[in-house]
DNA sequence: CTTACTGCAAATCATTTGCATCCCT
DNA sequence: AGGGATGCAAATGATTTGCAGTAAG
């Protein structure tokens, strides 16, 4: 799917729940499928700025917002501050590989896992209903710089 | 182990990285061990306070974080607002499997699923220096109750 | 004694909201 | 037209920080 028929999917979405489709929407939308993954609300401000230069902070995050009611986009919050949101169109249920050197999110998939969870809730009495897997790393070529595995990425 | 020797516990690691014991550092810590996992920052501070009127937030905070740091405590950072904290002492790794209905949060272990992710990232070039699993589900009784199995505990 | 720790009040910062105006439909 | 959408400015709310006083070692 490419980014124009993503974004005309996205509009078509938004129109049947009802909203009123506006210039700074559109410009949301295209910066948004424009982006190559996980961005945060002030990335997409600028982006949607460089498209349309009407489009304000309060616009994005209740763009975004709807966006996340629609089940569209994701949104996800880590430690320290900015959530980062997420285009889901298109792509399947994924997991996310966040590699702690770089920063960069390495996507992936799984069904084994997928497989054993679903099992195990089952077991526990449950049904899931939305499951999150964060595999935080380092490469395997550097042994590990010092002894703090987490990622810390204090920005405030 | 018991909440006593936890404490204890605690206060030496702290000590052993040089910082001096105070009686709200004790409050605190007495709070945290008798307290069944998972609670805020705020919550923290009133059982604290329950015990040394004199607590404020700043050293709540202040103290969290050392925890943190020092690998005792978790920190977990939910969509909305607060984050939860976690005494991590004694107990192994684990994952959470959080009841959409009722908030409750169910701590699980399961080897097979960690062997099969250390697997995958080792397939993937990479070592996992700290993974999250977290399940939202419901219970297999009732039947979803709507369309929106994310989790919404819509605060702020 | 030295200087880390504390409480208080003020500062931050991401996100939300009130409101008057605007413009999709 | 009519009501949702927008920008602006102000409000929120969790967490942090500056500072002067206090207390641990």
């Amino acid at each position: 799917m490419d980014t124009r028929t993503k974004a005309k999917t996205i509009e078509q979405a938004l129109r049947n729940r009802g909203v009123r489709w506006t210039g700074q929407r559109q410009a949301i939308i295209e910066a948004l499928v424009n982006t190559e993954e996980h961005l945060t609300a002030e990335e997409l401000l600028h982006a949607s700025r460089a498209i349309d230069e009407s489009v304000s902070a309060p616009t994005v995050y209740r763009t975004l917002n709807l966006l996340v009611e629609a089940g569209m986009v994701s949104k996800r919050v880590f430690q320290g501050d900015s959530a980062c949101y997420e285009l889901l169109l298109g792509k399947g249920h994924h997991h996310h590989l966040i590699d702690v050197e770089s920063g960069n999110i390495i996507e992936f998939t799984n069904e084994q896992l997928d497989e054993l969870l679903d099992e195990f809730a089952a077991e526990k009495g449950y049904r899931i209903a939305c499951h999150k897997v964060e595999l935080f790393a380092v490469p395997i070529n550097k042994p590990a710089p010092s002894d703090k595995p987490t990622a810390k990425p204090k920005k405030r």
